[in-house]
RNA sequence: GCAGCCGUGGUAUAGUCUGGUUAUUACUCUGGCCUUCCAAGCCAGCAACCCGGGUCCGAAUCCCGGCGGCUGCACCA
């Protein structure tokens, strides 16, 4: 682990560059260069595949920009922003709850601003640097702002996660998913926060690539079915406990971890697993992992739980990668009130419950004679009753044979009105608003991650030793020097392997001791050397970038063993 | 956003205090030579003073503003 050298060879070589560069730069965000962005692309493929063919997931694409409307009702609007004001002598910005509680030693978080604005002329509170008039308190919220069309009075801004996404198309998505929980449905792609001050260059950028799956599923049933099959993983946690007591993390199965309530889901300690199977899958090994719950105040404004993924660095410590949260019910039943569409999945019963229960049967005859024009009225109010009311009703009429209903006149009830009877009633299932899981992975994180801990050192050579299925280029074709035949024959290997599929880089530039490094450097898994006895026997040499063995392998045969070299199904 | 330090080819740097010839050096990179494998050698070449303004006969060098980087503070649902 070494990010002074990583990054060195990472910006050399072309993985990460500084956007805009010619014009100086803006901080917080950055180019992906070649190699980083076939990187990228294949830690994303390979994303895909666990989450879409492993589970059985599937994918949509929604837009970035997103009206509103949307952004209130997930509470981004109203909850992502921060209440600022400005000196208006001196320009310094300020973070209005903060000045305020150090002037007056007041909590006053999450106050509205004319609040503030009361606190801050009532206790004459003045800029902290040069003691001048403090402007009115206005919200900064971190997200982009923009406007939809030409009369500029549509309001959008940029996502600042891909989730809300999918939680608008749940009506959908259910329907697709023929109304039946569990299903998953993931999203990959940009999300934007305008950061106050982003530094740590890839880890905090303004704009972020996320990759999220939304698993819906029973509120009443948070079991998985594959659960059996990892519950003796073990599973290095930092619980609330742990962090509040000050604890060593624990080291426990998954099976432990849901017996005693650690975790608090089979679904959720699923979802820890599979998240540590890709990033280990993609280079990075356990011992750089933890996982951490988040703590009752540092948790989101929807989530019930969550917990991070956090892979270790050098540079910056603990990052959090992953987040895992149970958002229970929260953004549904938001969009649910907001768009007044019912974002609910029915949920039948294994078995038709059978419920007892006491109907009423209105002797209609009688009703007439009694009750005149109210008649209908008592008709409707004795429809209305629920349960206990017919219970009560029962009673009542049982004791004292009468019950007087209180309409816009008091009506005396007889039993000759009606009669009771006991029915069983078969229930075939109930209508429930789903919970959410959600592992959210940062792919930009994970991938300075994963440049970071494949970054290895020897005595002879620095380089990123990429798992091979993610490696921007999979092999290097050279020819030992920069002549015919050796570069026709080099050059018709490269074509057949590209016809195969293969990302192949071609060189004759320099000494071959050169490339060689070039190629390990960057992390081509093999090398194919072409010297002047192939023309003769017609094999050539393949290097392996990790060992530096080598084995003569025939032209004919290269094909068939690069493709079981990298296991290759298409 | 604030404070301190900093910004010279792709990389690492000399020169800045004390303004003055064609901006130093090494590596890298590109082309060539080389009949045999791990950054070799030889020849040739590309390539830089963060941006804007000011002072001055003259600015990489001094001054002001901006942008960016690092560190600390603040921020990071």
């Amino acid at each position: 682990m070494n990010h002074e050298k990583m990054t060195n060879v990472s910006r050399k070589r072309g993985f990460l560059w500084p956007s805009y560069e010619i014009y100086s730069g803006v901080s917080g965000f950055t180019d992906y260069g070649p190699l980083g962005a076939s990187l990228k692309n294949n830690i994303m493929q390979k994303w895909r595949k666990q989450y879409i063919v492993g589970e059985g997931f599937r994918e949509i694409e929604g837009p970035t920009v997103m009206p509103k409307e949307v952004l209130k009702a997930s509470g981004h609007v109203d909850n992502f922003t921060d209440p600022m004001c400005k000196c208006e002598d001196c320009g310094e910005v300020f973070r209005a709850d903060h000045i305020i509680e150090e002037a007056i030693g007041k909590d006053v978080e999450s106050f509205p601003n004319e609040k503030l604005d009361e606190i801050v002329l009532e206790n004459n509170i003045s800029c902290s640097e040069c003691g001048g008039k403090l402007s009115k308190i206005w919200d900064y919220n971190l997200m982009f702002k923009t406007q939809i069309g030409a009369k500029g009075n549509k309001i959008g801004y940029m996502r600042p996660e891909t989730a809300q996404g999918i939680f608008i198309l749940f009506k959908r998505l259910s329907r697709y998913f023929g109304g039946r929980l569990p299903f998953g449905v993931v999203q990959l792609g940009k999300a934007y926060r305008n950061e106050i001050s982003p530094r740590q260059g890839v880890i905090r950028l303004r704009e972020f690539t996320q990759a999220e799956a939304e698993i819906f599923l029973n509120p009443q049933d948070k079991t998985h079915p594959k659960f059996e099959n990892i519950k003796d993983e073990k599973f290095r946690l930092s619980s609330q406990d742990v962090q509040k007591n000050e604890k060593e993390e624990i080291v426990v199965t998954g099976q432990v971890a849901l017996d005693e309530g650690i975790i608090s889901s089979e679904m959720l300690i699923y979802q820890l697993y599979l998240a540590r199977k890709f990033l280990y899958d993609i280079g990075i090994p356990d011992e750089a992992l933890r996982f951490r719950q988040h703590l009752p105040g540092e948790m989101a404004h929807y989530a019930l739980d969550c917990w991070d993924v956090e892979c270790k660095t050098d540079q910056y410590g603990w990052v959090e990668i992953i987040g895992i949260a149970d958002r229970g019910d929260y953004d549904l039943s938001s969009h649910t009130k907001e768009s007044n569409e019912d974002l609910n999945v029915y949920i039948p019963y294994d078995e038709p419950k059978l419920v007892k229960k006491t109907v009423i049967k209105p002797n209609m005859a009688k009703f007439g004679p009694s009750f005149k024009q109210d008649s209908p009225k008592v008709k409707t109010f004795l429809e209305n009753l629920n349960d206990e009311e017919i219970k009560d009703l029962k009673a009542a009429i049982d004791k004292e044979g009468k019950y007087i209903i209180k309409l816009d006149k008091d009506l005396e009830l007889l039993a000759e009105h009606l009669s009771f009877e006991e029915i069983e009633e078969e229930v075939k299932g109930e209508k429930i608003t789903p919970h959410v899981i959600e592992p959210s992975f940062g792919i930009d994180r994970i991938l300075y991650c994963t440049l970071l801990h494949s970054f290895t050192e020897t005595d002879e050579k620095d380089y990123f030793k990429f798992e091979k299925t993610i490696a921007p280029i999979e092999i290097s074709v050279f020819p030992l020097l920069n002549k015919t035949p050796l570069t026709k024959i080099g050059f018709e290997i490269t074509e057949n392997l590209r016809k195969e599929g293969f990302n192949v880089d071609y060189s004759t530039a320099g000494s071959i001791g050169k490339r060689y490094a070039k190629s390990d450097e960057i992390g081509v898994p093999l090398a194919i050397t072409v010297d002047f006895d192939s023309n003769e026997t017609d094999d050539v040499t393949v290097r392996y970038r990790d060992s530096e063995k080598q084995k003569r392998i025939k032209i004919d045969e290269l094909n068939n063993f690069v493709e079981n070299y990298f296991n290759k199904k298409d």
